[in-house]
DNA sequence: CCGTTGCCCTGCCAGC
DNA sequence: TGCTGGCAGGGCAACG
C-alpha cells in the first residue's frame, strides 16, 4: 500500500525523468483517467516536457514546462514503474508514457482504483489535503492543536488527509505503538507527554521507512520494481497472535473507523 | 465543520 | 475439488 514513504521512494526513483519529454499516452483504461477526459489527456501531455518529479502525501506529481502538472494518485495497488518502449507492456497497465528518448513509464493497478489527472497552472487541487509530517511545520504544537476539542479516535484522526498528508494504516499503526498510545483513544483525551511522544513517532517511523524504501506487505515495489524493507521491522501491522516486541503479550486486530487496526493491549494505553 | 457510512475494485485465502 | 464470503483500504460522495 502506497504511503507517504513509498511514494517518496517512487518519486525519488523517478527524479530520471527530469528534463526529459513525453511522447505518446496510451490509455489502456479510460476511467482512471479523471481529468481532461477522452482524447485530451492524451493530446494535451503530447510534447511536454517534465521539469521535476514530486511528492505531496501519498500523490505523486510530475512537473511539467507548461506549469501544468500530471497528478497520480496510487491508491492500493497503483504502481509507477520504469522501463524501456521496447520492452513487454504489463498486462495491468493503464496510462503508458512513452518517452522521447525510448523511456517508458507506466501506470500499472491491478485493482484499478488509482487515478491520474492532469491539473491547471496554479490549480489548487490539493486544497484539501494537510500539512506534510515531514515539513518544518509539523511541529509538536502544531500537532497538538490539531487534536484539541476532537472526540474521534487518534487512529482515525491519523488517518485524515485533511489535517496530516500521507499517513495510511501501516503507519498509523506503527507509530501507535511507537508512541505507546491506545488506537481507540479520544483524540482530545491525550496527555500532553502522549502527544509529544506520538509527534515524535509519527516523524521517526515515517523517516525510518524511507530510510528503508518503504514496505512492501502486498503490491508495493518501487519507480525500478524493487521491494522496500520495512516489512521485514514492522512492529504490528498485520501481526495480529504474534507477541509485542515490548511486553510479550500477543498482538490484537480489532476494526477502528472501518480499518484493520494491530495493537498491543498492554502497552498501548 | 464534524463524524459516519456506502461504494469502488480484484486477488487471495479460510472455511465448508 | 470447487465454491463462497470476507478482507485488503484510500478517496470521494452523501447524509445528518
Amino acid at each position: 500500500v502506497p504511503e507517504l514513504p513509498e511514494v517518496e521512494t517512487i518519486a525519488r526513483g523517478l527524479q530520471v525523468l527530469v528534463h526529459k519529454r513525453i511522447g505518446t499516452v496510451d490509455v489502456r483504461l479510460p476511467r482512471v483517467v479523471q481529468t481532461p477526459a477522452g482524447a485530451d489527456f492524451s493530446r494535451e501531455l503530447r510534447g511536454a516536457r517534465i521539469s521535476a518529479v514530486q511528492r505531496r502525501g501519498k500523490y505523486a506529481v510530475f512537473r511539467l514546462d507548461s506549469g501544468r502538472a500530471l497528478v497520480v494518485s496510487l491508491r492500493m495497488t497503483g504502481r509507477l514503474v520504469l522501463s524501456r518502449t521496447s520492452e513487454p507492456e504489463s498486462p495491468v497497465a493503464r496510462v503508458v508514457f512513452n518517452l522521447t528518448d525510448g523511456t517508458r513509464l507506466t501506470f500499472a493497478d491491478v485493482r484499478t482504483l488509482g487515478r491520474v489527472r492532469l491539473v491547471e497552472p496554479g490549480e489548487a487541487w490539493d486544497d484539501a489535503l494537510g500539512i506534510e509530517p515531514l515539513s518544518s511545520g509539523f511541529t509538536p504544537q502544531a500537532f497538538i492543536g490539531m487534536l484539541a476539542g476532537r472526540t474521534t479516535p487518534i487512529k482515525v484522526l491519523l488517518l485524515d488527509q485533511r489535517r496530516i498528508a500521507g499517513i495510511g494504516n501501516i503507519y498509523a499503526c506503527e507509530a501507535l505503538w511507537e508512541a505507546r498510545i491506545r488506537p481507540t483513544r479520544a483524540a482530545e483525551s491525550l496527555t500532553k507527554p502522549a502527544m509529544n511522544r506520538l509527534h515524535d513517532a509519527i516523524v521517526n517511523v515515517l523517516n525510518r521507512a524511507i530510510a528503508m524504501r518503504g514496505t512492501s506487505v502486498s503490491d508495493y515495489v518501487d519507480a525500478n520494481g524493487a521491494e522496500g524493507g520495512f516489512q521485514n521491522v514492522l512492529m504490528v501491522y498485520g501481526k495480529a497472535g504474534m507477541p509485542c516486541c515490548r511486553c510479550g503479550t500477543p498482538i490484537v486486530r480489532t476494526v477502528i473507523g472501518r480499518r484493520g487496526t494491530w495493537w498491543c493491549r498492554t502497552c498501548q494505553r
